[in-house]
DNA sequence: AAACTGTAGATTGTCGACAATTTACTTGAC
DNA sequence: GTCAAGTAAATTGTCGACAATCTACAGTTT
């Protein structure tokens, strides 16, 4: 529907701005590290750094403003988010509520399209796990089933929530530099929620989405307390 | 603890942006329904109309753009956002599983200063209907009731979430110009909730706020679908 | 008539410069 | 020595101008 022209195989070329372009470069640093939390982020620097005006780079900061990786304070300009076992402990909070809605929602309007992505994504868990492939990939993968979950809930709200939240929670993961648990088991702990969604339970499907995130907080949080 | 200097009662005085100036003047004339959906938000008629450059203006359409308010196509420019019924609906679908994450934590940290603050809001309730105020006042008190809920729940990403959720939400029933129930009816609905909150009666609670927002959700959707 | 091409006007994207504000440092008084 | 006031450098806030892009309309071809 979306394709018009199919005649020639020609690959749509890169005709994303320069805003985006500066925003998922800053949004890499920090992410990975390069950029620590308090960290201040100088327009000017930057502008500097990448070669570009200082319009661009206050534009994809206000984006990562949005996305909660830097906060701005008027006339001082913006820095690097600072996280706290609080705040990180109330985002697995938020998380929770949401991923409950969208099991909810999924354990009634399953269909095999969904429940053939969904099986996928947890075979790539393992193929990553066995792989002992970085941390990122791994955390990456773990994240991909939950958001194809909201993605399949049909509700678009869902997964925009769940985008903003994905990128504090790989934000975080990041800051505490090594995987949280033994990846195989993270991939196994998905097979429950995928087994009672399959069966239409919802109350069995909703109690497995708890019992998973409420793991994955306590773990990641012991392991944030100790960097505090 | 914020008050540093309580020495005279000075006001403190605007201080903040034009950034934030123009985001509240542009948001006042789309929630007010001055600029209509999908109408164009022209960055040089703005920028001359209100007498600055383009450059905040930018700033304060990207701001609007990341609560929902607006939508921007690269070289295009900035759009007053179309609300669909099916984007109302999912809307609603996202509030009600915050909500139920609330009043679950509420029902449990119930406290006698949030008890006061929110039966005071309920008294306010009644009044803006007995007075019967504008349509804006009206909505505006209804949302505070719920605001007052996430703020208590001591997770400040329920609250952030919310915010979001509210402006949109003002936005379509803006839209759709007259309230969608009675009143005082709409102010009575609340006291299902706080009876069960202070009976610290997690299932009520949950009970009560599932059902006070699908009616909600049901007029409100209603209502929207004869604009379509 | 329908569809493609080309051009002119308008709009957004980016830039460098200046004004306003903050920050760091120095100076001076107690 | 500590604290306050003053000053200079650095940084953000805002602006007007130019470049890149889109939109609409006219002209041409089939």
């Amino acid at each position: 529907m979306t394709e018009t022209q199919p005649t020639s195989g020609f690959q749509q070329l890169d005709r994303e701005g320069l805003v985006q372009r500066v925003a998922k470069i800053l949004s890499r640093a920090i992410v990975s590290g390069k950029l620590a939390p308090g960290a201040r982020l100088s327009e000017s620097v930057v502008a500097r750094e990448l070669g570009v005006s200082r319009a661009p780079v206050r534009e994809a900061a206000r984006l990562l403003e949005s996305s909660g990786l830097v906060i701005s304070e008027p006339n001082r300009g913006f820095f690097v988010r600072q996280v706290s076992a609080k705040a990180l402990n109330d985002l697995y909070g938020l998380r929770l509520a949401i991923e409950i809605a969208v099991v909810e929602r999924l354990a009634q309007n399953w269909n095999d399209e969904i429940d053939e992505t969904l099986t996928a994504q947890v075979a790539e868990l393992h193929r990553v796990a066995a792989e002992e492939t970085d941390m990122f990939t791994q955390v990456e993968a773990d994240m991909q089933f939950h958001r194809l979950m909201c993605n399949g809930s049909d509700n678009p709200k869902f997964l925009q929530v769940f985008e903003q939240i994905a990128i504090e929670t790989e934000f975080s993961i990041m800051l505490i530099g090594r995987l949280y648990d033994d990846p195989t088991r993270i991939a196994e702990t998905h097979e429950p929620i995928l087994a009672a969604l399959r069966t239409h339970d919802t109350d069995a499907a909703v109690k497995a989405i708890r019992y998973h995130i409420s793991e994955a907080q306590r773990i990641v949080i012991d392991q944030f307390r100790l960097l505090e």
